[in-house]
DNA sequence: CATCTAACTTAATCAACCA
DNA sequence: TGGTTGATTAAGTTAGATG
């Protein structure tokens, strides 16, 4: 199976632009996943990011992953009894991603790419990511709940079909109800965010419609965490039967958006501050191939996709897998699905307000980002009419260094993570994929696991450089967001170093000390990966996982492994930069 | 070509934030 | 406290990868 491609995306005939590539995970990667569904088929988000990293692909793929997983799993033991989850207990401690705080500005390029087409194939996600500096998951999260929510003309059916005319729909509005008024669109066209639109008006419209729904379907839910088991069984969908037509044509985002461009784009990226914000508490490093740092917004280099890179390379770079230790990393370190109560975030402080994003914020990559996104929160949250002003004008909005408060403090993700996670999960399953049919399993038992001989982070850095040529790094955990950085004219080794640490032109940092990691670093020798620790736990020895297909995947970027950044260090990256507009207040 | 499964969609909810 | 809106889940569909 895995053959060929391995790991990753097909890099196939793909609409590119429609769907995302298909990913193809390798059976050493099923195998992870398994193991882990069968302790906990609702990971929260520290656990699907750790995933992520440890198998090299996007947080945003174990999620789906596991949505599918539990679909089939479900249907094949079809036992109502629920034995899946039975809530209450079980996963539920894990704290879910932290919201993520989408900027006025932000806000308003997003709506005048849904007017345009409310069904953005991953060209248009990404482009659009590119653009505000939201991650590509967040994008389509942000579409999908503004379709819920706007519910423009009609409805197009379960499938994922987009109506027909989906595009020109954008503009047509039937008058339901729900509709977004001509008038809201109008304003949304105009830059103004509906959002947070003074005016009662139009938005209102489609607001209201929202409201009279909401009434109408009282939540009864149980409670519980999550919403999960309440609900009945169905739900779905339900009729219209739409017409699969094609999706959408030409990014609309690009096209039409003149005003964003990326180049000078709104909000000239806002210096650090803003862009990074604060909070900005941990920010990746890739550690491998890919894998570019960056949960900030790295406006710090505008890497364009060169062809090369995009190239869907035949071969595949040598993966340079690393493994990133849990360390520091995630907040949620420990256990996972153990409800532990604090066990997510550190008791710091909390960000609350800047949330520390999970992933990076950043698109990835490439792009200068516009937005920093999100606001500091300190400021509010919208500035409304101020950023719409400034949003309208073009001046846009910088935003205001926020004097991040402390900054977010939460930042610190530096919770030692313990090894324990693997050892718990193995002790508890004896992980296998016991249950799991999977075949795959089974025969991938061999090999091994991983890196041979985990490479030094240097070497993996200097892998993941050649390869970045190829390919694009990728930068936040989300990497799927496509950022393909590609490194345009072969900058030089340490330029390129300096690219993934997120450091400008500055006089690099040499890797010993370079700020990004000072702590910890992700691939530290001595610390196995997850993978490692499951496979040779379980026995499951694989294949040479090698890698991530992140690497070889065009669009990919995939995620890569990352490491965090200490809010010291970033704050020391900050200082370096130029313009930087003192960290933290 | 059939099967498997990643990618997507809608709908319903939960939950963080803000006024 | 309620409204807005991001995040998550279930259920169903579409379509790429494979055998």
């Amino acid at each position: 199976m895995a053959s060929s491609s391995s790991s990753s995306t097909s890099g196939g005939p793909i609409a590119r632009g429609s769907r995302r590539r298909r990913l193809v995970l390798k059976l050493s990667q099923k195998d992870t996943l398994q193991a882990l569904f069968q302790q906990n088929p609702y990971p929260g988000i520290a656990t699907r990011e750790r995933l992520a990293r440890e198998l090299g692909i996007a947080e945003s793929r174990v999620q789906v992953w596991f949505q599918n997983q539990r679909r089939r799993r479900l249907k094949q033991s079809r036992s109502p009894s629920a034995n899946m989850r039975q809530d209450g207990e079980g996963a539920p401690g894990e704290a879910r991603r932290k919201r993520t705080a989408i900027s006025p500005s932000q806000t308003r390029i997003l709506v005048q790419a849904f007017t345009r087409d409310r069904f953005p194939g991953i060209a248009a996600r990404e482009e659009l990511a590119r653009q505000t500096g939201i991650p590509e998951p967040r994008i389509q999260i942000w579409f999908q709940n503004r379709r819920a929510r706007h519910p423009q003309q009609r409805a197009r059916g379960p499938g994922n079909a987009p109506s027909p005319g989906a595009a020109a729909d954008a503009g047509a509005h039937p008058a339901l109800p729900g509709t977004a008024s001509i008038l809201e669109e109008f304003v949304e066209a105009t830059g103004i965010p509906d959002t947070q639109a003074p005016s009662p008006g139009a938005a209102a419209d489609s607001e209201i419609w929202f409201q009279n729904r909401r009434a109408r379907h009282p939540q009864q839910s149980a409670r519980g965490p999550g919403n999960v088991r309440a609900r009945g069984p169905g739900g779905a969908s339900a009729t219209t039967a739409p017409a699969p037509e094609d999706r959408r044509a030409p990014p609309a985002v690009h096209s039409t958006s003149p005003p964003l461009g990326p180049s000078q784009t709104q909000e000239s990226m806002p210096p650090l501050a803003a862009a990074a914000p604060l909070g900005a508490p941990t920010f990746w490093v890739p550690g491998t191939a890919s894998g570019v740092c960056v949960g900030q917004p790295l406006m710090f280099f505008v890497i364009q996709p060169s062809p090369m890179a995009l190239q869907p390379s035949e071969k595949p770079p040598p993966p340079p897998q690393v493994a990133v230790p849990w360390a520091a990393c995630s907040p949620a370190d420990t256990a996972p699905w153990q409800p532990g109560p604090g066990a997510i975030l550190p008791p710091l402080q909390p960000e609350t307000h800047i949330r520390r994003r999970p992933e990076s914020p950043v698109a990835e990559g490439t792009a200068p980002l516009l937005e920093p996104q999100p606001h500091p929160p300190s400021l509010p949250r919208s500035t409304s009419l101020l950023d719409e002003l400034l949003a309208a004008t073009g001046i846009l909005e910088t935003q205001a260094p926020s004097p991040e408060p402390g900054a977010d403090a939460g930042v610190h993700p530096a919770l030692p993570d313990p090894p324990s996670f693997l050892d718990e999960l193995l002790e508890a399953t004896g992980l296998g994929s016991s249950q799991a049919p999977s075949p795959g399993a089974a025969a991938d038992a061999g090999a091994h696991p991983a890196l041979p001989g985990t490479p030094s982070f240097l070497g993996q850095l200097l892998e993941a450089t050649d390869i970045a040529a190829s390919q694009a790094p990728s930068l936040g955990p989300y990497a799927d967001a496509g950022a393909h950085l590609a490194l345009p004219g072969s900058p030089s080794l340490q330029d390129e170093l300096l690219a993934v640490t997120c450091i400008p032109g500055s006089p690099g940092p040499s890797l010993g000390s370079s700020p990004v990691i000072p702590g910890y670093h992700p691939a530290l020798p001595g610390s196995p990966s997850l993978l490692e620790e499951i496979m040779a736990a379980s026995s499951i020895q694989d294949t040479p996982w090698s890698s991530p297909r992140a690497a070889a995947d065009e669009e990919g970027v995939e995620a890569i492994l990352e490491a965090p950044l200490r809010e010291e260090d970033y704050q020391a990256l900050l200082d370096m930069l130029p313009g930087s507009p003192g960290p933290r207040a």
